[in-house]
DNA sequence: TCTGGGGTCCTAGGACCC
DNA sequence: TCTGGGGTCCTAGGACCC
Protein backbone atom coordinates (compact mmCIF):
# COMPACT_ATOMS: atom_id res chain seq x y z
CA UNK A 1 0.00 0.00 0.00
CA UNK A 2 1.37 3.29 -0.83
CA UNK A 3 1.99 5.36 2.14
CA UNK A 4 2.48 9.33 2.70
CA UNK A 5 4.54 10.28 5.58
CA UNK A 6 4.33 14.18 6.15
CA UNK A 7 6.73 15.75 7.65
CA UNK A 8 6.52 19.68 8.92
CA UNK A 9 9.74 20.80 10.32
CA UNK A 10 8.95 22.30 14.07
CA UNK A 11 9.68 26.04 14.59
CA UNK A 12 11.32 25.56 11.56
CA UNK A 13 12.99 28.70 10.81
CA UNK A 14 14.20 29.55 14.27
CA UNK A 15 15.13 25.62 14.60
CA UNK A 16 17.59 26.73 11.05
CA UNK A 17 19.18 29.50 12.87
CA UNK A 18 19.54 27.56 16.25
CA UNK A 19 22.15 25.25 14.09
CA UNK A 20 24.89 27.80 14.17
CA UNK A 21 23.88 29.29 17.41
CA UNK A 22 23.10 26.09 19.70
CA UNK A 23 23.58 28.16 22.82
CA UNK A 24 20.13 29.78 22.71
CA UNK A 25 18.60 26.18 22.54
CA UNK A 26 15.85 26.28 25.35
CA UNK A 27 15.85 29.70 25.10
CA UNK A 28 12.60 31.82 23.79
CA UNK A 29 13.57 33.03 20.77
CA UNK A 30 11.95 35.25 18.03
CA UNK A 31 12.62 35.42 14.16
CA UNK A 32 11.35 38.56 12.96
CA UNK A 33 12.19 42.39 12.84
CA UNK A 34 13.72 43.39 16.31
CA UNK A 35 11.41 45.70 18.00
CA UNK A 36 14.80 47.12 20.31
CA UNK A 37 15.64 48.36 16.66
CA UNK A 38 13.21 50.96 16.42
CA UNK A 39 9.68 51.05 15.40
CA UNK A 40 7.95 48.17 13.37
CA UNK A 41 5.50 46.93 11.15
CA UNK A 42 6.33 43.53 11.01
CA UNK A 43 5.05 40.12 12.61
CA UNK A 44 6.49 37.06 14.16
CA UNK A 45 8.05 34.45 11.48
CA UNK A 46 8.85 31.96 13.59
CA UNK A 47 8.90 30.99 17.59
CA UNK A 48 10.35 28.53 19.77
CA UNK A 49 7.97 26.78 21.98
CA UNK A 50 9.82 28.54 24.62
CA UNK A 51 8.53 32.03 23.26
CA UNK A 52 5.13 30.03 21.97
CA UNK A 53 4.95 29.03 25.93
CA UNK A 54 4.46 33.46 26.24
CA UNK A 55 2.25 33.36 24.26
CA UNK A 56 3.75 34.14 21.04
CA UNK A 57 2.61 32.88 17.56
CA UNK A 58 3.51 33.15 14.18
CA UNK A 59 2.22 35.81 12.41
CA UNK A 60 1.42 38.03 15.76
CA UNK A 61 2.46 41.62 15.79
CA UNK A 62 5.97 41.89 17.13
CA UNK A 63 4.88 45.04 19.13
CA UNK A 64 2.65 42.54 21.02
CA UNK A 65 5.31 39.81 20.72
CA UNK A 66 7.31 42.36 22.41
CA UNK A 67 5.12 43.02 25.19
CA UNK A 68 4.11 39.10 25.93
CA UNK A 69 7.91 37.90 26.19
CA UNK A 70 10.38 41.12 26.80
CA UNK A 71 13.31 38.58 26.94
CA UNK A 72 12.90 36.87 23.66
CA UNK A 73 16.00 36.67 21.71
CA UNK A 74 15.19 38.71 18.61
CA UNK A 75 16.94 37.10 14.79
CA UNK A 76 16.49 38.83 11.84
CA UNK A 77 14.83 36.41 8.99
CA UNK A 78 17.56 34.78 6.47
CA UNK A 79 15.31 33.39 3.45
CA UNK A 80 18.43 32.19 1.54
CA UNK A 81 19.68 30.25 4.78
CA UNK A 82 15.75 28.76 5.30
CA UNK A 83 15.79 28.06 1.69
CA UNK A 84 19.33 26.06 1.19
CA UNK A 85 18.09 23.98 4.41
CA UNK A 86 14.85 23.02 3.26
CA UNK A 87 16.45 21.88 -0.30
CA UNK A 88 19.35 19.42 2.09
CA UNK A 89 16.11 18.32 4.19
CA UNK A 90 14.56 17.52 1.22
CA UNK A 91 17.45 15.35 -0.24
CA UNK A 92 17.74 13.49 3.10
CA UNK A 93 13.97 12.42 2.75
CA UNK A 94 14.51 11.39 -0.69
CA UNK A 95 16.42 8.21 0.82
CA UNK A 96 13.13 7.74 2.87
CA UNK A 97 10.80 6.77 -0.55
CA UNK A 98 9.92 6.72 -4.00
CA UNK A 99 8.56 10.12 -4.38
CA UNK A 100 9.03 13.55 -2.42
CA UNK A 101 6.64 16.37 -2.99
CA UNK A 102 7.89 19.49 -1.46
CA UNK A 103 4.40 21.14 -0.41
CA UNK A 104 6.21 24.45 1.22
CA UNK A 105 9.42 25.52 2.30
CA UNK A 106 9.15 23.10 5.84
CA UNK A 107 6.70 20.54 4.95
CA UNK A 108 7.02 17.83 2.54
CA UNK A 109 5.10 14.32 1.69
CA UNK A 110 6.94 11.58 1.54
CA UNK A 111 5.34 8.63 -0.92
CA UNK A 112 6.06 5.31 -0.14
CA UNK A 113 5.00 1.74 -0.66
CA UNK A 114 5.14 -0.03 2.38
CA UNK A 115 3.77 -2.88 4.09
CA UNK A 116 1.59 -1.96 6.94
CA UNK A 117 1.34 0.94 9.40
CA UNK A 118 3.58 -0.38 11.36
CA UNK A 119 6.06 -0.23 8.51
CA UNK A 120 4.94 2.85 8.09
CA UNK A 121 5.45 4.18 11.41
CA UNK A 122 8.96 2.66 11.76
CA UNK A 123 10.16 4.32 8.37
CA UNK A 124 8.60 7.59 9.95
CA UNK A 125 10.99 7.11 13.32
CA UNK A 126 13.69 6.53 10.80
CA UNK A 127 13.13 9.85 8.84
CA UNK A 128 12.63 11.84 12.11
CA UNK A 129 16.16 10.43 13.61
CA UNK A 130 18.29 11.00 10.58
CA UNK A 131 16.20 15.15 10.01
CA UNK A 132 17.60 15.40 13.88
CA UNK A 133 21.27 13.75 13.78
CA UNK A 134 22.42 14.70 10.19
CA UNK A 135 20.91 18.28 10.57
CA UNK A 136 20.10 18.93 13.48
CA UNK A 137 16.51 19.95 12.83
CA UNK A 138 13.29 18.65 15.15
CA UNK A 139 10.08 17.42 13.02
CA UNK A 140 6.28 16.13 13.23
CA UNK A 141 5.28 13.51 11.06
CA UNK A 142 1.96 12.65 10.47
CA UNK A 143 1.33 8.91 8.28
CA UNK A 144 -1.67 7.83 6.49
CA UNK A 145 -2.38 6.41 2.99
CA UNK A 146 -3.74 9.84 2.53
CA UNK A 147 -1.94 13.43 2.09
CA UNK A 148 -4.83 15.60 3.31
CA UNK A 149 -4.75 13.25 6.92
CA UNK A 150 -1.26 13.34 6.86
CA UNK A 151 -1.00 16.72 6.85
CA UNK A 152 -3.59 16.81 9.50
CA UNK A 153 -1.69 14.27 11.53
CA UNK A 154 1.52 16.26 11.29
CA UNK A 155 -0.14 18.98 13.48
CA UNK A 156 -1.64 16.64 15.83
CA UNK A 157 1.98 15.31 16.21
CA UNK A 158 3.57 18.74 17.75
CA UNK A 159 6.19 19.28 18.70
CA UNK A 160 8.29 15.99 17.74
CA UNK A 161 6.14 13.28 17.41
CA UNK A 162 4.82 10.95 14.91
CA UNK A 163 0.76 10.15 14.37
CA UNK A 164 0.31 7.17 12.85
CA UNK A 165 -3.84 6.99 11.19
CA UNK A 166 -4.23 3.61 9.53
CA UNK A 167 -6.37 4.02 6.82
CA UNK A 168 -9.46 1.89 8.28
CA UNK A 169 -9.53 4.44 11.90
CA UNK A 170 -9.20 7.19 9.30
CA UNK A 171 -13.13 8.41 9.86
CA UNK A 172 -12.85 8.09 13.82
CA UNK A 173 -9.20 9.90 14.14
CA UNK A 174 -10.93 12.66 12.36
CA UNK A 175 -14.60 12.75 14.29
CA UNK A 176 -13.57 14.67 16.90
CA UNK A 177 -11.44 17.57 15.59
CA UNK A 178 -12.67 20.69 15.45
CA UNK A 179 -13.36 21.90 11.77
CA UNK A 180 -11.04 24.44 11.65
CA UNK A 181 -8.23 22.01 11.77
CA UNK A 182 -9.15 20.87 8.15
CA UNK A 183 -6.79 22.31 5.48
CA UNK A 184 -8.81 25.31 3.39
CA UNK A 185 -11.14 25.82 6.33
CA UNK A 186 -10.22 29.03 7.64
CA UNK A 187 -11.85 31.56 10.26
CA UNK A 188 -14.62 32.70 7.67
CA UNK A 189 -14.89 29.11 6.36
CA UNK A 190 -15.33 27.57 9.92
CA UNK A 191 -18.10 30.19 10.99
CA UNK A 192 -20.15 29.87 8.28
CA UNK A 193 -19.66 25.99 8.82
CA UNK A 194 -20.55 26.31 12.28
CA UNK A 195 -23.79 28.87 11.64
CA UNK A 196 -25.38 25.17 10.09
CA UNK A 197 -24.34 23.21 12.77
CA UNK A 198 -20.80 21.96 11.90
CA UNK A 199 -18.09 21.98 14.60
CA UNK A 200 -16.10 18.97 14.52
CA UNK A 201 -15.30 17.45 11.40
CA UNK A 202 -17.83 14.50 12.36
CA UNK A 203 -20.50 16.89 12.57
CA UNK A 204 -20.27 16.70 8.35
CA UNK A 205 -21.87 13.44 8.10
CA UNK A 206 -24.94 14.50 10.20
CA UNK A 207 -26.17 17.70 8.96
CA UNK A 208 -28.09 17.57 5.71
CA UNK A 209 -25.55 17.75 2.45
CA UNK A 210 -27.61 20.90 1.61
CA UNK A 211 -26.75 23.69 4.07
CA UNK A 212 -22.82 22.11 3.92
CA UNK A 213 -23.17 23.30 0.49
CA UNK A 214 -24.83 26.27 1.34
CA UNK A 215 -22.25 27.08 3.91
CA UNK A 216 -19.00 26.19 1.40
CA UNK A 217 -20.56 26.12 -2.09
CA UNK A 218 -18.37 23.38 -4.15
CA UNK A 219 -16.04 22.62 -1.01
CA UNK A 220 -18.56 20.58 0.32
CA UNK A 221 -18.44 17.34 -1.52
CA UNK A 222 -14.51 17.30 -0.38
CA UNK A 223 -14.90 18.03 3.32
CA UNK A 224 -17.72 15.52 3.37
CA UNK A 225 -15.63 12.99 1.47
CA UNK A 226 -12.95 13.45 4.12
CA UNK A 227 -15.19 12.97 7.11
CA UNK A 228 -16.55 9.77 5.96
CA UNK A 229 -12.27 8.61 5.62
CA UNK A 230 -12.14 8.46 1.83
CA UNK A 231 -10.90 11.81 0.99
CA UNK A 232 -10.80 12.61 -2.83
CA UNK A 233 -7.15 12.96 -3.15
CA UNK A 234 -6.89 15.87 -6.53
CA UNK A 235 -5.11 14.14 -9.84
CA UNK A 236 -1.00 13.98 -9.10
CA UNK A 237 -0.36 17.55 -9.87
CA UNK A 238 1.82 18.14 -12.70
CA UNK A 239 4.13 21.30 -11.61
CA UNK A 240 3.96 23.59 -14.05
CA UNK A 241 6.35 26.33 -12.55
CA UNK A 242 4.95 29.40 -10.82
CA UNK A 243 1.59 31.14 -11.60
CA UNK A 244 3.24 34.76 -10.21
CA UNK A 245 5.65 36.46 -8.99
CA UNK A 246 5.06 39.57 -6.63
CA UNK A 247 7.13 42.26 -4.34
CA UNK A 248 5.63 44.62 -1.60
CA UNK A 249 6.37 47.42 0.45
CA UNK A 250 4.70 48.15 3.84
CA UNK A 251 5.82 51.88 5.28
CA UNK A 252 6.65 53.08 8.69
CA UNK A 253 3.98 55.51 8.09
CA UNK A 254 1.01 55.63 5.90
CA UNK A 255 1.54 57.58 2.94
CA UNK A 256 -1.02 60.22 1.33
CA UNK A 257 0.72 61.60 -1.47
CA UNK A 258 1.11 59.98 -5.24
CA UNK A 259 4.49 61.32 -5.72
CA UNK A 260 6.03 59.05 -2.44
CA UNK A 261 3.78 55.91 -4.01
CA UNK A 262 5.22 56.07 -7.52
CA UNK A 263 8.73 56.18 -6.21
CA UNK A 264 7.68 52.88 -4.15
CA UNK A 265 6.38 51.12 -7.07
CA UNK A 266 9.62 52.06 -9.58
CA UNK A 267 11.81 50.26 -6.49
CA UNK A 268 9.33 47.46 -6.57
CA UNK A 269 9.50 47.30 -10.18
CA UNK A 270 12.95 47.11 -10.49
CA UNK A 271 13.21 44.70 -7.96
CA UNK A 272 10.34 42.31 -9.08
CA UNK A 273 12.17 42.54 -12.99
CA UNK A 274 15.00 41.41 -11.72
CA UNK A 275 13.96 38.18 -8.98
CA UNK A 276 12.04 37.14 -12.57
CA UNK A 277 15.22 38.24 -14.53
CA UNK A 278 17.19 35.65 -12.42
CA UNK A 279 14.56 32.66 -13.03
CA UNK A 280 14.15 33.14 -16.94
CA UNK A 281 10.74 33.97 -16.46
CA UNK A 282 8.59 36.24 -19.10
CA UNK A 283 5.17 38.16 -17.77
CA UNK A 284 2.13 39.33 -19.58
CA UNK A 285 -0.04 40.49 -16.54
CA UNK A 286 0.70 43.20 -13.96
CA UNK A 287 -1.32 43.78 -10.93
CA UNK A 288 -0.80 46.88 -8.48
CA UNK A 289 -2.26 46.77 -5.02
CA UNK A 290 -2.83 49.36 -2.39
CA UNK A 291 -3.83 48.15 1.17
CA UNK A 292 -5.30 51.23 2.93
CA UNK A 293 -4.88 52.53 6.34
CA UNK A 294 -8.28 50.62 7.36
CA UNK A 295 -6.74 47.19 5.89
CA UNK A 296 -8.98 47.32 3.13
CA UNK A 297 -6.93 45.95 -0.31
CA UNK A 298 -7.79 47.65 -3.81
CA UNK A 299 -6.10 46.10 -6.94
CA UNK A 300 -5.90 47.33 -10.78
CA UNK A 301 -4.36 44.27 -13.52
CA UNK A 302 -3.33 44.83 -17.12
CA UNK A 303 -2.94 42.22 -19.69
CA UNK A 304 -0.28 43.10 -21.99
CA UNK A 305 -0.51 41.82 -25.82
CA UNK A 306 2.65 39.71 -25.31
CA UNK A 307 5.19 38.44 -23.43
CA UNK A 308 7.45 41.15 -21.68
CA UNK A 309 10.45 40.74 -19.97
CA UNK A 310 11.78 43.84 -18.94
CA UNK A 311 12.07 46.23 -16.41
CA UNK A 312 11.07 49.06 -18.50
CA UNK A 313 7.41 47.30 -19.52
CA UNK A 314 6.51 46.55 -16.20
CA UNK A 315 7.33 49.85 -14.39
CA UNK A 316 5.06 51.34 -16.93
CA UNK A 317 2.25 49.40 -16.52
CA UNK A 318 2.56 49.01 -12.67
CA UNK A 319 2.70 53.44 -12.94
CA UNK A 320 -0.48 53.65 -14.61
CA UNK A 321 -1.85 51.20 -12.61
CA UNK A 322 -0.89 53.18 -9.28
CA UNK A 323 -2.55 56.30 -10.71
CA UNK A 324 -6.01 54.57 -11.46
CA UNK A 325 -5.74 52.86 -8.06
CA UNK A 326 -5.60 56.46 -6.76
CA UNK A 327 -7.74 58.07 -9.25
CA UNK A 328 -10.60 55.56 -8.26
CA UNK A 329 -9.34 56.21 -4.58
CA UNK A 330 -9.90 60.37 -4.73
CA UNK A 331 -12.81 60.19 -5.69
CA UNK A 332 -14.45 58.43 -2.98
CA UNK A 333 -12.09 60.25 -0.35
CA UNK A 334 -8.58 60.04 0.39
CA UNK A 335 -7.39 57.03 2.83
CA UNK A 336 -3.68 57.11 3.21
CA UNK A 337 -1.85 53.83 1.62
CA UNK A 338 -0.17 51.08 3.80
CA UNK A 339 1.19 49.25 1.68
CA UNK A 340 1.85 48.64 -2.00
CA UNK A 341 2.61 46.01 -4.41
CA UNK A 342 3.36 45.26 -8.06
CA UNK A 343 2.78 41.56 -8.76
CA UNK A 344 3.61 39.94 -12.46
CA UNK A 345 1.54 37.33 -13.66
CA UNK A 346 0.94 34.63 -16.42
CA UNK A 347 4.47 34.07 -16.40
CA UNK A 348 6.26 31.84 -19.10
CA UNK A 349 9.64 30.64 -19.07
CA UNK A 350 11.78 31.91 -21.75
CA UNK A 351 15.09 30.48 -22.92
CA UNK A 352 18.36 32.04 -20.90
CA UNK A 353 19.83 33.12 -24.03
CA UNK A 354 17.42 36.24 -24.29
CA UNK A 355 15.66 36.15 -27.82
CA UNK A 356 13.58 38.44 -29.80
CA UNK A 357 10.34 38.91 -27.68
CA UNK A 358 7.95 39.04 -30.29
CA UNK A 359 8.83 35.27 -30.80
CA UNK A 360 7.47 34.37 -27.06
CA UNK A 361 3.69 36.68 -27.75
CA UNK A 362 0.41 34.33 -26.90
CA UNK A 363 -0.72 33.02 -29.89
CA UNK A 364 -3.28 35.48 -31.75
CA UNK A 365 -3.65 37.79 -28.96
CA UNK A 366 -3.31 41.23 -30.33
CA UNK A 367 -4.45 44.66 -28.97
C1' DT B 1 2.49 51.45 18.07
C1' DC B 2 -2.53 45.73 15.98
C1' DT B 3 -2.25 43.10 11.52
C1' DG B 4 4.66 41.13 6.59
C1' DG B 5 5.58 39.17 2.38
C1' DG B 6 5.00 35.81 -0.99
C1' DG B 7 2.08 32.73 -2.82
C1' DT B 8 -2.42 29.65 -4.59
C1' DC B 9 -7.13 28.87 -5.82
C1' DC B 10 -12.04 30.16 -6.33
C1' DT B 11 -16.03 33.03 -7.76
C1' DA B 12 -18.65 36.01 -10.52
C1' DG B 13 -19.98 39.22 -14.12
C1' DG B 14 -19.17 41.09 -18.65
C1' DA B 15 -17.05 40.65 -23.20
C1' DC B 16 -16.52 37.97 -26.93
C1' DC B 17 -16.90 33.95 -29.93
C1' DC B 18 -18.98 30.11 -32.52
C1' DT C 1 -43.76 38.03 -27.94
C1' DC C 2 -39.19 36.78 -27.80
C1' DT C 3 -34.98 36.73 -25.06
C1' DG C 4 -29.91 29.28 -27.43
C1' DG C 5 -26.07 27.85 -25.05
C1' DG C 6 -21.56 26.63 -24.20
C1' DG C 7 -16.71 28.04 -23.80
C1' DT C 8 -12.80 31.16 -22.77
C1' DC C 9 -10.64 35.43 -21.39
C1' DC C 10 -10.27 39.42 -18.42
C1' DT C 11 -10.79 41.75 -14.12
C1' DA C 12 -11.76 42.48 -9.01
C1' DG C 13 -12.09 40.62 -4.86
C1' DG C 14 -12.21 36.94 -1.17
C1' DA C 15 -10.25 33.24 1.42
C1' DC C 16 -6.55 30.66 2.77
C1' DC C 17 -1.67 28.99 3.58
C1' DC C 18 3.29 29.22 5.28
Amino acid sequence: MRWTLYVDMDAYYVSCELRSRPELTGRPVIVGPDPKLGPTRGVVLSASYEARSFGVRSALPVSQADRLCPEAVWIPAHFELYESVAREVRTCLARFGQRVVPLSIDEAAVESDLEDAAAAESVARDIQTALRSELQLPSSIGVSPFRTVGKIASDRAKPGGIVVVPPETTASFLGQLPIRSVPGVGPKTAERLQSVGVRQIGDLLTVAPTRIREATGSFAGELIALARGEPSEGASEESTGPRSRSAAETFVADVADLPTLLLAIDRLSEDLAAALATEHLGFQTVTVAVRWEDFTRAQKSQTLSGVRRDAVPLRSAARRLLRLVWERETVRGHRRARTVSVSAERLRALPSGGRDLESFAAGGAHG
